[in-house]
DNA sequence: GCAGATACGCTACGACTCGTAGCGAAAGAG
DNA sequence: CTCTTTCGCTACGAGTCGTAGCGTATCTGC
């Protein structure tokens, strides 16, 4: 018998209510259980669909009866636990975030040039490329999606920052924090430094991360421009 | 969907063939004058038209039809000069982005805020923000709109670094250039860094650019990070 | 066990956009 | 004045979106 309650769309958001708030690509909670609970099997299928449909089609030729019939799901089904393609998308791309990590690898150098090499990896793969700047372009206008990205996407990054900043301290090569503030604002700075160096170069420039590349754009962030003169680094502060 | 097919219909291409290949923004090439030539008019009328709307519904609202409403022209006649949606908002937006320019200000560090500033502002409007990415992101799967948007937008700006640069040098503020490779390397990286990181900053961390984190960016860009030890400046190989 | 509740696959639907085709009228070029 | 091209308009088939309704499958609580 058809259940005439309301529930008109975002069935997903109100049955995840009660699960924990931090809980991640796991959508099926069936912490209430009183029905029949959703499959498991097919969330990890239409995940699955979802992100093999981007690498092969790409963004603009994702269509949820596609990933629908890829993932041997009806496309109700899809409705029934994604609110729109976008919050799809950010869950079946978010997971391929989950494999960056910071290693201590004795030096701040060092480890810079391990996470942007992991995260140029990361951008390599067609899923990803067609998927990220499709996510942002979208989140451009959706506030709501755009906070699902920063919790989901962006925040995980920018904590990699935070482990390497410490790593280093710990190690002496940077000096203590000054201040909260100022070490927040470096954080960030740094953050979209590098990620934005490197989505750039990949997804806009549409050249090759080369391990020599890397070399240099770590050696700039952590030393002046060769050939800068002392007489410009003296005076920070015109 | 659009950028899925081959090319099954390119009615601009084939029409605007006898025309220069790498002709710009003046699409109505009424070069072989016979007949009645393309309005200039209509031409104006609808990139405005394609900015507005992108600034008011965004990217993925922007529907051709719309586009044509708005500038008082058949849905027709946009199709008859641009083949896709794609096309049609590179040339849109590839105007936005004419207004840059690099002064002779001085010193590095002032020109290079100086056209941060600029950058910043530019993606600031709510038509570049939405656009710019989008066209990223069907530039990561269609190679010809990613050439275009090379040649329209990306090429251009690099054009700008080349020119602070020799700016720089010529103030003796930056040593010559060793050798070519390593100019054009070093311009890349240089621009790869300061278009990525304020694109990254305003799109994807979504955090405004204030003249202090300007002054921030370009001090990290031209001197090593503050309390750095010299120990690893001086093992730029380890 | 047996209800009740929920999710499932399937089909169909209206609304919308896409890109094209055909028409008669308008506007310059020669 | 004629010829050529563009113009606005209408209509069309194809495709997608997101929803609704149906009967069935599956799990929980009594």
């Amino acid at each position: 018998m058809a259940p005439t309650t309301p529930q008109p769309t975002t069935p997903q958001q109100a049955a995840t209510a009660p699960a924990s708030p931090t809980d991640e690509a796991a959508v099926d909670v069936p912490s209430r259980g009183k029905g029949r609970p959703r499959s498991a099997t097919a969330d990890r299928a239409i995940l699955d669909a979802t992100r093999a449909a981007l690498a092969e089609i790409g963004w603009g030729g994702l269509t949820m009866g596609h990933v629908a019939t890829r993932a041997g799901v009806a496309k109700t089904t899809l409705y029934r636990r994604w609110p729109s393609k976008n919050e799809l998308v950010v869950d079946a791309v978010a997971s391929l975030f989950d494999e960056l990590e910071i290693a201590d690898l004795g030096s701040l150098q060092a480890d810079i040039e391990a996470v942007v090499a992991q995260f140029a990896d990361l951008l390599a793969r067609p899923e990803t490329q067609a998927a990220l700047l499709a996510l942002f372009a979208e989140g451009s206008r959706d506030p709501q999606l755009r906070r699902r990205i920063r919790e989901r996407i962006v925040d995980p990054q920018k904590h990699l920052v935070q482990l390497g900043r410490a790593n280093a301290q710990a190690r002496g090569e940077l000096g203590p924090d000054r201040d909260e503030d100022t070490a927040c604002e470096e954080i960030d700075i740094i953050f979209d430094t590098i990620a934005g160096t490197v989505e750039h170069r990949m997804l806009v420039s549409g050249e090759p991360i080369s391990p020599a590349w890397i070399r240099r754009f770590t050696t700039l962030l952590l030393s002046p421009l060769p050939g800068l003169t002392a007489a410009l680094a003296e005076t920070p502060h015109p």
